[in-house]
DNA sequence: TCGATAATTCCAAGATACGAGAAATAAAGA
DNA sequence: TCTTTATTTCTCGTATCTTGGAATTATCGA
Protein backbone atom coordinates (compact mmCIF):
# COMPACT_ATOMS: atom_id res chain seq x y z
CA UNK A 1 0.00 0.00 0.00
CA UNK A 2 1.11 3.25 -0.81
CA UNK A 3 1.50 6.24 2.23
CA UNK A 4 -1.57 8.28 0.06
CA UNK A 5 -3.85 5.19 0.35
CA UNK A 6 -2.96 4.77 4.30
CA UNK A 7 -3.74 8.12 5.04
CA UNK A 8 -6.34 8.39 3.03
CA UNK A 9 -8.01 5.25 4.88
CA UNK A 10 -6.48 6.30 8.31
CA UNK A 11 -8.29 10.05 7.60
CA UNK A 12 -11.39 8.60 6.91
CA UNK A 13 -11.47 6.34 10.46
CA UNK A 14 -10.07 9.18 11.92
CA UNK A 15 -13.99 10.32 13.10
CA UNK A 16 -16.29 8.95 15.65
CA UNK A 17 -19.05 8.72 13.20
CA UNK A 18 -17.09 7.38 10.46
CA UNK A 19 -15.35 4.96 13.02
CA UNK A 20 -18.35 3.46 14.57
CA UNK A 21 -20.08 2.56 10.88
CA UNK A 22 -16.67 0.82 9.56
CA UNK A 23 -16.78 -1.23 12.90
CA UNK A 24 -20.03 -1.77 12.66
CA UNK A 25 -19.49 -3.19 8.87
CA UNK A 26 -16.73 -5.11 10.33
CA UNK A 27 -18.47 -6.77 12.62
CA UNK A 28 -21.14 -7.71 10.08
CA UNK A 29 -19.34 -9.68 8.03
CA UNK A 30 -20.02 -9.82 4.55
CA UNK A 31 -23.77 -9.81 4.58
CA UNK A 32 -23.30 -5.95 5.44
CA UNK A 33 -25.95 -3.42 6.80
CA UNK A 34 -28.27 -1.12 5.07
CA UNK A 35 -27.81 2.51 5.23
CA UNK A 36 -31.06 3.06 6.63
CA UNK A 37 -30.36 0.58 9.49
CA UNK A 38 -26.77 1.88 9.76
CA UNK A 39 -28.53 5.41 10.36
CA UNK A 40 -31.22 4.08 12.64
CA UNK A 41 -28.69 1.95 15.07
CA UNK A 42 -25.87 5.26 15.38
CA UNK A 43 -28.91 7.95 15.46
CA UNK A 44 -27.23 10.21 12.85
CA UNK A 45 -29.25 11.83 10.17
CA UNK A 46 -29.25 10.23 6.60
CA UNK A 47 -27.51 13.26 4.64
CA UNK A 48 -24.44 12.75 7.44
CA UNK A 49 -24.55 9.45 6.90
CA UNK A 50 -24.48 9.32 3.57
CA UNK A 51 -21.64 11.83 3.22
CA UNK A 52 -19.76 9.31 5.56
CA UNK A 53 -19.82 6.29 3.87
CA UNK A 54 -18.84 8.20 0.43
CA UNK A 55 -15.45 8.97 2.60
CA UNK A 56 -15.00 5.63 3.54
CA UNK A 57 -15.57 4.40 0.24
CA UNK A 58 -13.28 6.37 -1.29
CA UNK A 59 -10.74 5.43 1.08
CA UNK A 60 -11.64 1.69 -0.65
CA UNK A 61 -12.57 0.49 3.29
CA UNK A 62 -16.10 -0.55 2.45
CA UNK A 63 -18.12 -0.92 -0.71
CA UNK A 64 -21.98 -1.49 -1.49
CA UNK A 65 -24.58 -3.03 -3.64
CA UNK A 66 -28.33 -2.13 -4.09
CA UNK A 67 -31.09 -4.56 -2.87
CA UNK A 68 -34.63 -3.08 -3.70
CA UNK A 69 -34.70 0.33 -1.95
CA UNK A 70 -32.05 -0.13 0.26
CA UNK A 71 -28.16 0.51 -0.03
CA UNK A 72 -25.86 -2.33 1.43
CA UNK A 73 -22.55 -1.64 2.58
CA UNK A 74 -20.13 -4.40 3.59
CA UNK A 75 -16.34 -3.67 4.78
CA UNK A 76 -13.59 -4.59 2.61
CA UNK A 77 -11.34 -6.85 4.60
CA UNK A 78 -8.38 -6.75 2.07
CA UNK A 79 -7.95 -3.06 2.46
CA UNK A 80 -8.07 -3.20 5.74
CA UNK A 81 -5.85 -5.99 6.24
CA UNK A 82 -3.41 -3.90 4.20
CA UNK A 83 -3.92 -0.81 5.87
CA UNK A 84 -2.83 -2.94 9.17
CA UNK A 85 0.35 -4.17 7.26
CA UNK A 86 0.98 -0.62 6.14
CA UNK A 87 1.08 0.52 9.45
CA UNK A 88 3.34 -2.47 11.23
CA UNK A 89 5.07 -3.14 8.55
CA UNK A 90 9.12 -4.52 9.36
CA UNK A 91 8.17 -3.35 13.04
CA UNK A 92 9.65 -6.64 14.26
CA UNK A 93 12.87 -6.14 12.53
CA UNK A 94 14.88 -7.19 15.02
CA UNK A 95 12.62 -7.82 17.63
CA UNK A 96 10.20 -10.25 17.51
CA UNK A 97 8.61 -9.51 21.19
CA UNK A 98 7.72 -6.40 20.41
CA UNK A 99 4.49 -7.18 18.10
CA UNK A 100 3.90 -10.50 19.52
CA UNK A 101 0.95 -8.80 21.31
CA UNK A 102 -0.66 -8.81 17.65
CA UNK A 103 0.08 -12.04 17.41
CA UNK A 104 -1.58 -12.70 20.02
CA UNK A 105 -4.71 -11.40 19.37
CA UNK A 106 -4.55 -13.23 15.91
CA UNK A 107 -4.56 -16.36 17.78
CA UNK A 108 -7.46 -15.21 20.68
CA UNK A 109 -9.70 -13.93 17.43
CA UNK A 110 -9.17 -17.75 16.16
CA UNK A 111 -8.32 -15.77 13.26
CA UNK A 112 -5.33 -18.29 12.77
CA UNK A 113 -5.73 -22.14 10.86
CA UNK A 114 -5.90 -25.24 12.72
CA UNK A 115 -2.50 -26.28 14.38
CA UNK A 116 -1.35 -22.76 15.00
CA UNK A 117 -3.32 -21.41 17.90
CA UNK B 1 -9.51 0.87 24.07
CA UNK B 2 -11.88 3.51 24.08
CA UNK B 3 -13.63 5.01 20.81
CA UNK B 4 -12.02 8.72 22.17
CA UNK B 5 -9.04 7.17 22.42
CA UNK B 6 -8.89 5.47 19.15
CA UNK B 7 -10.31 8.75 17.15
CA UNK B 8 -7.53 10.70 18.62
CA UNK B 9 -4.57 7.76 17.71
CA UNK B 10 -6.28 7.60 13.88
CA UNK B 11 -6.58 11.06 14.15
CA UNK B 12 -2.79 11.29 14.44
CA UNK B 13 -1.81 8.78 11.86
CA UNK B 14 -4.31 10.57 9.15
CA UNK B 15 -0.98 12.92 7.90
CA UNK B 16 1.38 12.01 5.68
CA UNK B 17 4.23 13.35 7.74
CA UNK B 18 2.58 12.17 11.50
CA UNK B 19 2.34 8.95 9.52
CA UNK B 20 6.09 8.67 8.33
CA UNK B 21 7.32 9.73 11.42
CA UNK B 22 5.69 6.87 13.62
CA UNK B 23 6.30 4.44 11.03
CA UNK B 24 10.31 5.42 11.24
CA UNK B 25 9.83 4.79 15.08
CA UNK B 26 7.96 1.58 14.36
CA UNK B 27 10.75 0.23 12.55
CA UNK B 28 13.75 1.44 14.65
CA UNK B 29 12.42 -0.17 17.78
CA UNK B 30 13.43 0.30 21.62
CA UNK B 31 16.39 2.60 20.54
CA UNK B 32 14.62 5.22 18.56
CA UNK B 33 15.47 8.16 16.97
CA UNK B 34 16.47 11.70 17.94
CA UNK B 35 13.90 15.02 16.71
CA UNK B 36 16.84 16.09 14.55
CA UNK B 37 17.35 13.05 13.34
CA UNK B 38 14.09 12.64 12.40
CA UNK B 39 13.84 15.77 10.76
CA UNK B 40 17.02 15.50 9.08
CA UNK B 41 15.96 12.31 7.53
CA UNK B 42 12.07 13.22 6.36
CA UNK B 43 13.15 16.84 5.27
CA UNK B 44 10.91 19.04 7.67
CA UNK B 45 10.81 22.14 9.61
CA UNK B 46 11.89 21.74 13.19
CA UNK B 47 8.69 23.56 14.60
CA UNK B 48 6.63 21.46 12.05
CA UNK B 49 8.01 18.10 13.05
CA UNK B 50 7.97 18.85 17.25
CA UNK B 51 4.63 20.14 16.48
CA UNK B 52 3.66 16.54 15.17
CA UNK B 53 5.71 15.13 17.34
CA UNK B 54 3.56 16.52 20.15
CA UNK B 55 0.21 15.50 18.34
CA UNK B 56 1.70 11.67 18.31
CA UNK B 57 2.79 11.76 22.17
CA UNK B 58 -0.56 13.02 23.00
CA UNK B 59 -2.32 10.30 20.98
CA UNK B 60 -0.17 7.74 23.30
CA UNK B 61 1.48 6.76 20.43
CA UNK B 62 4.51 7.76 21.09
CA UNK B 63 7.13 9.01 23.96
CA UNK B 64 10.15 10.26 24.54
CA UNK B 65 13.80 10.77 26.98
CA UNK B 66 16.43 13.32 26.69
CA UNK B 67 19.62 12.58 26.25
CA UNK B 68 21.90 15.29 26.85
CA UNK B 69 21.23 18.06 24.15
CA UNK B 70 18.90 15.42 21.63
CA UNK B 71 15.35 14.22 22.55
CA UNK B 72 14.87 10.71 21.85
CA UNK B 73 11.43 9.71 20.81
CA UNK B 74 10.10 5.85 20.57
CA UNK B 75 7.07 4.47 19.59
CA UNK B 76 4.51 2.77 22.00
CA UNK B 77 3.95 -0.64 20.50
CA UNK B 78 1.45 -1.34 23.22
CA UNK B 79 -0.91 1.56 21.98
CA UNK B 80 -0.22 0.23 18.47
CA UNK B 81 -1.61 -3.16 18.87
CA UNK B 82 -4.84 -1.44 21.20
CA UNK B 83 -5.74 0.93 18.13
CA UNK B 84 -5.35 -1.83 15.53
CA UNK B 85 -7.65 -4.57 17.94
CA UNK B 86 -10.25 -2.02 18.64
CA UNK B 87 -10.03 -1.99 14.64
CA UNK B 88 -10.46 -5.72 14.54
CA UNK B 89 -12.60 -6.84 17.14
CA UNK B 90 -15.61 -9.05 16.44
CA UNK B 91 -13.90 -9.04 13.01
CA UNK B 92 -13.94 -12.82 13.31
CA UNK B 93 -17.47 -13.48 14.05
CA UNK B 94 -18.69 -16.35 12.67
CA UNK B 95 -16.41 -15.98 9.65
CA UNK B 96 -12.70 -16.79 10.41
CA UNK B 97 -11.62 -16.80 7.17
CA UNK B 98 -12.02 -13.48 6.91
CA UNK B 99 -9.22 -12.07 8.83
CA UNK B 100 -6.67 -14.59 8.30
CA UNK B 101 -4.57 -12.86 6.18
CA UNK B 102 -3.84 -10.55 8.81
CA UNK B 103 -3.15 -13.80 11.43
CA UNK B 104 -0.37 -14.67 7.90
CA UNK B 105 1.02 -11.12 8.77
CA UNK B 106 2.07 -12.20 11.95
CA UNK B 107 3.14 -15.33 10.97
CA UNK B 108 5.14 -13.47 8.22
CA UNK B 109 6.58 -11.08 10.93
CA UNK B 110 7.54 -13.61 13.10
CA UNK B 111 5.51 -12.13 15.52
CA UNK B 112 4.43 -15.54 16.68
CA UNK B 113 5.80 -17.73 19.50
CA UNK B 114 8.12 -20.48 18.19
CA UNK B 115 5.67 -23.50 17.48
CA UNK B 116 2.94 -21.49 16.12
CA UNK B 117 4.30 -20.93 12.57
C1' DT C 1 29.65 33.45 30.96
C1' DC C 2 29.37 33.27 25.93
C1' DG C 3 28.41 30.92 21.67
C1' DA C 4 26.64 27.04 19.22
C1' DT C 5 23.47 23.27 18.77
C1' DA C 6 18.87 21.00 19.71
C1' DA C 7 14.22 21.41 20.27
C1' DT C 8 9.99 23.69 21.56
C1' DT C 9 6.49 27.37 21.88
C1' DC C 10 3.82 31.28 20.11
C1' DC C 11 1.14 33.24 16.64
C1' DA C 12 -1.39 34.24 12.33
C1' DA C 13 -3.29 32.98 7.83
C1' DG C 14 -4.68 29.80 4.59
C1' DA C 15 -6.77 25.32 3.75
C1' DT C 16 -9.77 21.66 4.96
C1' DA C 17 -13.29 19.15 7.49
C1' DC C 18 -17.76 18.94 9.75
C1' DG C 19 -22.69 18.89 10.49
C1' DA C 20 -27.26 20.28 9.16
C1' DG C 21 -31.22 22.07 6.36
C1' DA C 22 -33.37 21.67 2.01
C1' DA C 23 -33.95 19.71 -2.36
C1' DA C 24 -33.26 15.91 -5.66
C1' DT C 25 -33.03 11.06 -7.23
C1' DA C 26 -34.23 5.98 -7.10
C1' DA C 27 -37.28 2.15 -6.31
C1' DA C 28 -41.56 -0.06 -4.89
C1' DG C 29 -46.46 -0.45 -4.42
C1' DA C 30 -51.40 1.18 -4.83
C1' DT D 1 -49.22 7.92 -12.31
C1' DC D 2 -49.10 9.28 -7.48
C1' DT D 3 -47.30 8.35 -2.92
C1' DT D 4 -44.16 6.58 0.23
C1' DT D 5 -39.73 5.00 1.56
C1' DA D 6 -34.61 5.04 1.02
C1' DT D 7 -30.70 7.45 0.02
C1' DT D 8 -27.92 10.96 -2.00
C1' DT D 9 -26.56 15.66 -3.49
C1' DC D 10 -26.15 20.63 -2.84
C1' DT D 11 -24.85 24.37 -0.09
C1' DC D 12 -23.08 27.03 3.62
C1' DG D 13 -21.56 28.72 8.20
C1' DT D 14 -18.46 27.21 11.64
C1' DA D 15 -14.76 24.74 13.60
C1' DT D 16 -10.39 22.56 13.23
C1' DC D 17 -5.97 21.53 11.06
C1' DT D 18 -1.70 22.79 8.97
C1' DT D 19 2.31 25.36 8.09
C1' DG D 20 6.02 28.70 8.57
C1' DG D 21 8.35 32.73 10.67
C1' DA D 22 10.13 34.45 14.85
C1' DA D 23 11.26 34.11 19.47
C1' DT D 24 12.27 31.07 23.58
C1' DT D 25 14.17 27.34 26.42
C1' DA D 26 17.64 23.63 27.31
C1' DT D 27 22.22 21.62 27.06
C1' DC D 28 27.04 21.38 26.14
C1' DG D 29 31.78 22.99 25.40
C1' DA D 30 35.28 26.74 25.32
Amino acid sequence: MEMKNAVSGLSALANAGRLSIFRMLVQAGREGVAAGEIARRLDVLPNTLSANLNILANAGLIENRREGRSVIYTARYEQMTELLEFLMQDCCAGNPEVCAPLADLAIRSRCLPEGNA
